[in-house]
DNA sequence: GAAACCCAAAGGTCAGATGAAATCAAGACT
DNA sequence: AGTCTTGATTTCATCTGACCTTTGGGTTTC
């Protein structure tokens, strides 16, 4: 992935976008183009489109006779799915993975009941055929093919609420799940109730009953809460 | 705006952003570097630095050989702010209300419920101070006054939750906020029931009462989606 | 008709020169 | 002593022209 052959730009990008979230230059230090250039071996051409990004990411600001300064982590845009990877990648990894499973107990069951409301019947289709094929995967240490349909389950389902922000969280989601299997070192099978969700779930859209639908990824996303420790006690 | 000084960059970019999110461009369409640079009258240096923010948006592609096509509204990176900000601009503005709010109303009950939770006392002093503030400033016509302590009210909400991802809609909210205000040519003043409800989530959040904050702001977001004809019959 | 080949077009990279702004410090003034 | 002005210095900002690399598409060849 950093030997990629998609030219200087997106290489150095990953570089400094890597190190900045990873904690090096930690915020408040500054940097200098010529220098950062020099220590890559690019041109100042490449580094400037490549600080103009992190720019517009929010991670540095660059200003005159000072350099490129590291922006506090609270002002980051950590909706942007490279900033996303880059901290995925990184080590804190967990925290993060927390705070997007939160995010997504909040926004997955709303979508849920939309998506009854909105689901066309192509959705509804494939919608059940991705249950199918994670109760197909359930068992015997499938967890690779398991992880493909329940991914696609949850991106089918954002995508069907018709509300574009939501659709746009299925990669996030992706990232999660993910995370989540890859994580703790997938041994056992999935939880065979979560399955049964995803199914009941599926049941739901196609019936149109959103308040179920809802209901249950509620109950989906709690688990997912419940694994990580976060839970309302 | 958008004779900002802030240099060519700011400027240049800012101009392809709003063309592209109005849909002069629509996607598909292929630009030249060359010549977009020549017709904003700037270097190709500066238009390279825009081409490549507009890329880390996903607004754009940029391909050898062909040139920069514009990509299709459903890769675009919705989240950015700056993206939030153009098409809020555009032409689509009602309909980016209708996403932005549905998003809120899945978020906030959520993150009100975190809050009650995790609120410091300074956080909970404040959205106190919020919450009488709109009371203050509910009657006679002082909407701007009722706005800033409606924003700032949200905005508490969201940074006690303790969940950064909840904590990065502030500008969202904000900008939902502001836009719902603006646009009915505001005459009447705000709906005494909500005015209500946001002192009593600052109640709620203040004694901890978890389900009872949640619920109380379920029912706030559920008045601005009927504010918007979005209503769950 | 398919595969190999070649060329021109467009972005990608580079390096040098010049401009502009903001910091810091030295000095003058009150 | 404190404040203001001013100027030098530093660093980013911009422009420029050159050259490299990739690639889509047309052409040739078998």
């Amino acid at each position: 992935m950093s030997t990629e052959s998609r030219g200087q730009h997106a290489r150095v990008l990953d570089v400094l976008g890597l190190a900045i979230t990873a904690g090096e230059h930690p915020p408040g230090s500054v940097l200098r183009t010529d220098e950062l250039a020099e220590s890559l071996g690019v041109s100042r051409s490449v580094m400037r489109e490549a600080v103009r990004v992190l720019e517009s990411m929010c991670l540095v600001e660059s200003r005159r006779r000072v350099g490129v300064t590291v922006r506090p982590t609270t002002e980051w845009n950590v909706y942007d799915p490279q900033v996303i990877r880059w901290r995925l990648a990184g080590a804190d990894r967990p925290r993060q993975l927390r705070s997007l499973t939160v995010l997504r107990s909040a926004v997955e069951p709303v979508a849920a009941g939309l998506a009854a409301r909105n689901a066309t019947p192509a959705q509804c289709a494939e919608l059940t055929e991705c249950a199918l094929g994670m109760v197909a995967t359930s068992r015997g240490g499938q967890l690779e093919g398991y992880l493909v349909h329940d991914i696609a389950f949850h991106r089918v389902v954002l995508n069907a609420s018709g509300n574009e922000m939501f659709a746009h969280l299925g990669d996030l989601v992706a990232e999660v799940l993910a995370g989540r299997t890859h994580h703790r070192i997938m041994f056992e099978d999935p939880d065979p109730a979560a399955v049964t969700l995803h199914v009941q779930v599926a049941e739901a859209v196609r019936e149109g009953d959103a308040a179920r639908a809802e209901e249950l990824t509620r109950e989906i996303t709690v688990g997912a809460l419940r694994e990580l420790d976060i839970l309302a006690p």
